[in-house]
DNA sequence: CGGGCCCACCGTACTTAGTACGGCCACGCT
DNA sequence: AGCGTGGCCGTACTAAGTACGGTGGGCCCG
């Protein structure tokens, strides 16, 4: 004779949009956003399919939903920091953050409405530029640049095929065997000096790309 | 009584691979990348789905497939050309070519078997870098920054929901009124002054960070 | 000229996924 | 005790990827 729970289903935590939201990245993060069903977050939060319904209206909004979850992860800019800091903490977290989610980035393509994690950082980003003495239409042009440089090399790092800078060579030798330095001499040069070089990590051309930028947006404060 | 054709079924083009990709690309560019199923796909081609498998061997092959056609759309850097204007050249080419094939940008980050087109790419513009005089390494730099600036602005040029500078406004009005002024008091400013103007593209944008970032590549040339 | 072979194409069917629709059962309120 | 309600689920339909095994028309060989 079990002590009677107050609950009939097992005891487990009662599901909520939150649970389910959060249950979403951590398939997503695990086994890639392809293994991501409604069938396998159902079997993650113990419930059947049809359960996760009555909290999210479709698929289509579990995505929204995951994609402003992940942007609340980034770090806001703090309203009252040293700018050119503020926007390499958040540059910087955003790549953080981007490399823990990696479908994300694909994700920012299609879906288009944004949620209020996503409103909330933009709002904070661009009031740290002004308040930095950017124009509005400087603002704009300084947001565009630094989101692009973002997004685009979170990209890039989300497409390499290996992780870290343990497995490199180990990938990469294979795949030197498909092209003879007579097709592509400049990418076998690049890449036998330099890539595959031991401590060769292309995580570190951030710092590069982000220094760059930030040196040329200083350059432009009235 | 018809002319007797060759063919017995129609007189349809025979399959090949290319025209397969093709294919895929025209739907994916029509109706985005979710409408292209290999049951669309073999309508379109007026075949029946199984006969697709004869020149692909699953549909993960037509995704690398059709990325490595996008790729080889765009310009390739010319080996004589003098450097800044090759790199802005193929900057501008890529973009476009991605915004013809948005699509593209989200498969970039799933795949990672390159083809051969975007091998060439990548070697002819490795190839220009290192001709302008850019160390290895300082190309390595060079090529990830310009890379993610032109990717990551592509990346927000597709997920803008509006497609020109035409209906901005109508898009824009209904999400204004999602957030009101004092929850996100930086963003209604920049939208209202500046974004929902007439005339603005946020194409434009393009320009201003491309020639940021190959000024700043200029200074380091040894 | 006839028979066989091959290759391009396809029919059928199984599996997995999203989700419409309508229950059903425990709880709490009256 | 009856009843409503809210949270969960069973069933089933549709769409998509693709395994497996044809099949039939053109062409080559004799």
């Amino acid at each position: 004779m079990a002590k009677p729970v107050s609950k009939s289903r097992g005891d487990r935590a009662p599901l909520t949009r939150a649970r389910v939201l959060r249950g979403a990245v951590a398939i997503a993060d695990a086994s890639g956003i392809g293994a991501l069903t409604m069938r396998s977050l159902a079997q993650e939060l113990d419930v059947k399919p049809m359960s996760l319904y009555h909290y999210v209206a479709n698929k289509d909004e579990i995505l929204d939903g995951i994609v402003d979850l992940v942007f609340s992860e980034i770090d806001l800019p703090s309203a009252d920091g040293e700018w050119r800091s503020e926007m390499r903490r958040r540059a910087t977290s955003a790549r953080r953050v981007l490399r823990r989610h990696p479908w994300a980035i694909g994700l920012l393509e299609s879906r288009s409405t944004p949620g209020p994690a996503t409103l909330r950082h933009h709002d904070a980003t661009i009031g740290t530029l002004r308040r930095a003495g950017f124009s509005v239409a400087m603002t704009a042009h300084a947001y565009a640049l630094l989101d692009s440089y973002v997004y685009g090399f979170a990209l890039q790092e989300a497409s390499l095929p290996f992780d870290g800078p343990d497995t490199v060579a180990d990938v990469a030798e294979p795949m030197m065997q498909r092209f003879s330095p007579d097709e592509y001499p400049h990418l076998v040069e690049m890449a036998s000096e330099h890539i595959l070089k031991p401590g060769y990590d292309f995580g570190d051309e951030f710092e590069f790309g982000l220094g760059v930028i930030l040196d040329a947006l200083t350059r432009s404060i009235p």
